[in-house]
DNA sequence: TTCCAGGTGCATA
DNA sequence: TATGCACATGGA
């Protein structure tokens, strides 16, 4: 199903079921937008779009149409991977935790970003805030990209090359700017199309050998960069929404931990009860754990089951 | 003042 | 190979 029109300089967007700019663009998975009195900017590369959000429907202004479409993701029906998210388990449980996070994202969409910004973004976005990550990489494109007259590109390998560890401080990188120093220098001469016909775990290890990309960073650039949905990055947020609604451990499973539970969240979730998982201790061990879990129980729905998982549990805790 | 954030690198055993 | 601490920063 088509959920979109293509006019000079303009596409206009039909149902709103299947696209909010807020869940967009502010479910962790993009760091430079603006919003605006009816809508946003959004900022990829060297491209700038316009997206004013009406009642019954939205239009994205932009100059070039056909990398917008392709951006958006708009030819894929997610109507249909959402009911397919809904039918994978017929438990009660399931059926219910699922179908509330599906109707608090409903416009989520998984945008198709650029790898270079991927790698750069989420190196600085360990241990990190998501509106310190937005600061640092607006003041990356501030100082090193190009002036596009109202906004600032991301910067190019060649420009990236020239920013010195000082500078990555300065722009709030912190204890990253090294590993961007390094990575910066490992691919000048990187062929990122190549990840895209690799499979997931192989793209992955090559990843891993820059600085500052472990396991969840890399999911990260898979997901966003090479729209990669097997894979499922777990962070944080992903590890609370496991320890609540997945482990032996969970507030859902044990009756002397329901005093958690949020007034919001009463259902309980049956699912997957074996993997012991620690609920305090943080630990690269448990985290994979819990990634091996997870995608084995959304396989190639992965990518998106974890972002409507990770924007609910951030927004309601 | 302490905790925490879309974690990873590295020293030590 | 496994474990655990250090790392910047600023808002809550």
């Amino acid at each position: 199903m088509c959920v979109y029109n293509v006019e000079k300089n303009r596409i206009v967007i039909k149902d709103l079921t299947q696209f909010n700019a807020r869940h967009i663009l502010e479910c962790g998975q993009f760091f430079r937008y603006l919003k605006i009195e009816n809508g946003y900017v959004v900022y990829c590369t060297n491209k700038k779009a316009i997206i004013i959000e009406h009642e019954n429907y939205a239009e994205i202004l932009t100059n070039d149409v056909e990398f917008f479409v392709n951006f958006f993701d708009l030819k894929t029906d997610y109507t249909a991977i959402k009911n397919e998210i809904l039918e994978l388990y017929q438990t009660e449980n399931y059926v219910k935790l699922m179908k509330n996070c599906i109707d608090h994202g409903y416009g989520i969409r998984l945008l198709k970003q650029n790898p270079v910004e991927m790698l750069i973004s989420f190196i600085i976005s360990a241990n990190n805030r998501i509106n310190r990550i937005q600061h640092t990489v607006s003041l990356i494109c501030k100082n090193y990209g190009e002036n596009m007259g109202d906004f600032f590109a991301f910067p190019t390998l060649k420009a990236l090359a020239t920013i010195s560890e000082e500078d990555f401080k300065k722009f709030g990188a912190g204890f990253r700017a090294k590993y961007l120093v390094d990575t910066i220098k490992q691919i000048q001469n990187f062929d990122f199309e190549l990840l895209r016909d690799l499979n997931s775990l192989k793209a992955s290890e090559i990843l891993q050998k820059f600085k500052g990309v472990g396991n969840k960073v890399a999911d990260c650039i898979l997901l966003f960069a090479y729209s990669k949905m097997d894979v499922f990055p777990v962070d944080t947020w992903i590890e609370k929404v496991y320890n609540c609604y997945f482990s032996n451990n969970s507030c859902m499973t044990s009756q002397n931990k329901s005093i958690h539970i949020k007034n919001k969240i009463k259902d309980n979730f049956d699912v997957c009860l074996e993997i012991e998982a620690s609920t305090k201790n943080f630990s690269e061990k448990n985290r994979l754990l819990i990634r091996k879990k997870l995608t084995s129980i959304f396989g190639n729905l992965s990518g998106y089951a974890q972002q409507y998982l990770f924007y609910y549990k951030r927004e309601m805790n």
